[in-house]
DNA sequence: CGGCATCCGAATGGATACTG
DNA sequence: CAGTATCCATTCGGATGCCG
């Protein structure tokens, strides 16, 4: 439960710049935003038809706030019509991979979470 | 991006059970719970010192949020003062093994992060 | 110690309409 | 196509007080 002190970074640390990043990444469409670029980059309107439910707002705002970190590049070709397309960076990868496999681990608890939930 | 659709669990559908596990352990105090719970047992006041700016509200509702899931065990000693502990199932110890991989590859990459924000 | 109940302001986030 | 702007309902979440 505790933590080196000594760790540069401590999600634990609510001063923590870590912190911020870990609450972007596990936002409530980030880790789903940060699956579905991987493995390949994305349009707008695909993630919005993949990512069931987001909205035109907050998928705006969590790739925005995805870019600020870093972990999401945007790039533009000014075509007509309009056509951008949303990368993960180094950065934006391995943290997509983790976020994968949290993803995957979870599909492997989903039968006994269900089972749980019969009996509350 | 996509997902197979014979798989039995898709996140990226909102009406699959798993979406919505996803978003309790990916909730604001989710992940950090989960975190803290690993690899030992924790009491209530233990946790709320330890998860840094947590309230007592908060934590009460996300260790039910993750004890209905089956995530979390609640153990009760009836001894004076009372004395309660959470602990993980075996399902939340896997969960819990991929939230903390999740963090340490944030951990790996802040020094990116942190660069990304400065030219921002 | 380990909670629950209530109140309330702040933030989240969806729907809709509009723009380049 | 790729967003932005506005409005508004819901939720989040802190403070306080009380209880076993």
């Amino acid at each position: 439960m505790s933590q080196d002190p000594r760790r540069p970074f401590d999600v634990f640390d609510g001063g923590c710049p870590s912190r911020e990043v870990l609450e972007h990444v596990t936002s409530r469409w980030g880790s789903l935003t940060l699956a579905a670029l991987s493995p390949e980059p994305a349009r707008f309107g695909e993630l919005r038809r993949c990512i069931d439910g987001i909205s035109e707002k907050m998928l705006s705002q969590t790739l925005k706030s995805l870019e600020a970190d870093g972990l999401v590049d945007r790039r533009v070709r000014s075509t007509a019509p309009l056509h951008v397309d949303y990368a993960l960076t180094p950065s934006g990868s391995k943290v997509a991979e983790a976020v994968k496999a949290l993803i995957l681990s979870l599909y492997g608890v989903m039968p006994d979470v269900m089972a749980a939930r019969q009996s509350a």
